[in-house]
DNA sequence: CATGAATGAGCATTCATTCAT
DNA sequence: TATGAATGAATGCTCATTCAT
């Protein structure tokens, strides 16, 4: 036996876990508490429901990578900082799974029109986070007016969900790194356009 | 009663419907059958499984894409005419369901490990028509060596999975409808750029 | 493999077993499945869901008896065959179990509320057959206006449900039997209250 | 915090109303509970299990209603009296839910086959109670040695028990009060043939 | 005395699939 | 070619109950 919080965390990261192994269709209450060592009973006892597990699991993760983006966006004092900061943000959301467990949650609310609602909430703060550093990267640049930032933080959120979608088709990566090589190679040449 | 392939036919069509409507979760034999209006037993007599009849679903709605796709590009004479063609089919694409078809298939995918692979083998033609159109766009450029029309096909593909799986969210379509009209705005931009 | 209305009674006849001996709360699909020899998704198969099953069951029961009833009534010609033969029904009723089964249905339809009025329906022709018996009793007595035939039946009916909710309490049925054996020995007193 | 005896009857209370309002198969250790604020498990510390609980809550229910009819039985000293007396405790018993709670109780252990022996024993004082009720009604009739009193009370009993079964089913209570108001009616019909 | 945490068994129901016809 | 019948395994979820605190 544990905290209640302890327990609680320990559920919630073995149904991240079992999200990014199997996907929202394998995410099963049974093949979540297997993969936590815990009984499935517990999923329930805590959450009520697989749904509010779910959701509380892309809480979870989406807060605490919120809060690596919004800590990193604040410290960023320069525009090859912000770059820098937020090309590091997005391997580690890669790496850890995240982007792939929110693409899988969006993918599993067709099937389960309770969720996307819920899922459209929370998809926000996000798109909020890439305007506002789309913002910051513009700024002072003569484009400023002309790019669309809103539009265009929709258009990057976009293309991180179809990436992770991506890369579970491709295990060892090697597709989906050459694009991404090849867009920081793009970087400087933004930044030339923007800073003419 | 039918031919057999017209039989098989009209099982693809309810899978495709069922797909995009309920998503793979909720592509079951009977929910198929249902949407069809024939017998679920039908489904394992001409396929043997569901999993087949999902992959011949994306064969199906693959092959008549890209034989669309392939003619408009071969038909387009000039750039304008093919970034018009493209941008046609793309709306065909959506509206159509395609896309949102293959996005599932891929989330899906995950939990089913022996999909996986069938799916990486299906995205390859897009994958190489893509670059092939973009080369085409490209050439005579002076930017033709510097873009790596290779990645940038997969970031196109990327995007545009990335869309699908994002229009059930949004049913209104409001958000990903402004990114593709402000990408669409941008074309001159990049034709710009290409042509000078 | 049998006929399909086969099957059907063979389910509708394990769960009315099933309700016989186990009770309302008893009653479950996978018991009814044990006491039948077949598959518990059966049951849903051919009724979609326990509630179905069991009204089907009652329905069974019921259309079963109130047609025995019918028959008797109608045949009966003078006051004598009319009371033995209700009795004599009354006795396969209890024997088979058929108000026991009843009996359980009402008293578990408390907590399946979605229950409570289709066994409100299904109670009606059996409180319009003996209102009916009722009138013919007290047909030509003085007393038949005096008597309200109507309040009677729902009296009669109730008598009978509580009854058989007692059967199980007491498995000899001694105090019920001798309850019924008096009242069978009421009937010659009743009659000279009647015709006199 | 209360005395250990506050808490046992704070417990009891809530498993009658919930009996009451549920049922037997509504009546869980988390909807008492819930229906009595307070935690599952101190059904367990109290009782040790739900069937002593629900044994407990029969015992409960008894002794005060015994209580109440056998002092109104010691207090009338003329047969108006006496009828009055238990047609007024009847009245409470339905509307309080006692026998409601009783039958469910009845209803539910056939499921149960440890309950029924417990609830045969506590339906005893019910029948001498109403036994002696009706010998004490009787005396002095020419009818007393005719009438087996002991019969006539199990009738009695297994008529409450269907009324109250009944009693959910129709929620206004239209039919089963009109039963009873035609009982009541008939009673100076039946003095006048005790007393004739 | 009281409770929140935890569990194993069981629930109704749905699934892909097989098979006899 | 086509289908209704049938099933074993799984699903989300609830249950009475235990236990450490």
């Amino acid at each position: 036996m544990q905290t209640p919080e302890g327990t609680r965390l320990q559920i919630v990261e073995a149904a991240f876990e079992t999200l990014k192994a199997e996907g929202f269709t394998g995410t099963t209450s049974r093949a979540v508490a297997a993969r936590g060592g815990f009984n499935p009973a517990l999923i329930f006892y805590y959450f009520g429901s697989m749904d509010a597990l779910l959701l509380a699991t892309v809480d979870w993760t989406s807060e605490r990578r919120l809060e690596a983006y919004r800590a990193a966006v604040a410290d960023a004092s320069t525009l090859e900082q912000l770059i820098a900061a937020t090309t590091r943000l997005y391997r580690e959301d890669r790496d850890s799974g995240h982007i792939a467990v929110v693409s899988q949650m969006i993918a599993g609310s067709i099937a389960r029109p309770e969720l996307a609602p819920e899922m459209i909430v929370r998809m926000q703060p996000w798109l909020e986070l890439c305007e506002e550093v789309l913002d910051k990267i513009l700024a002072g640049s003569p484009l400023a007016t002309a790019i669309p930032t809103r539009e265009l933080a929709s258009a990057v959120v976009t293309f991180y969900l179809g990436a992770n979608l991506l890369t579970h088709l491709d295990p060892d990566r090697a597709r989906t790194d050459a694009v991404f090589a090849r867009l920081e190679g793009l970087g400087p040449l933004v930044m030339g356009l923007l800073e003419r």
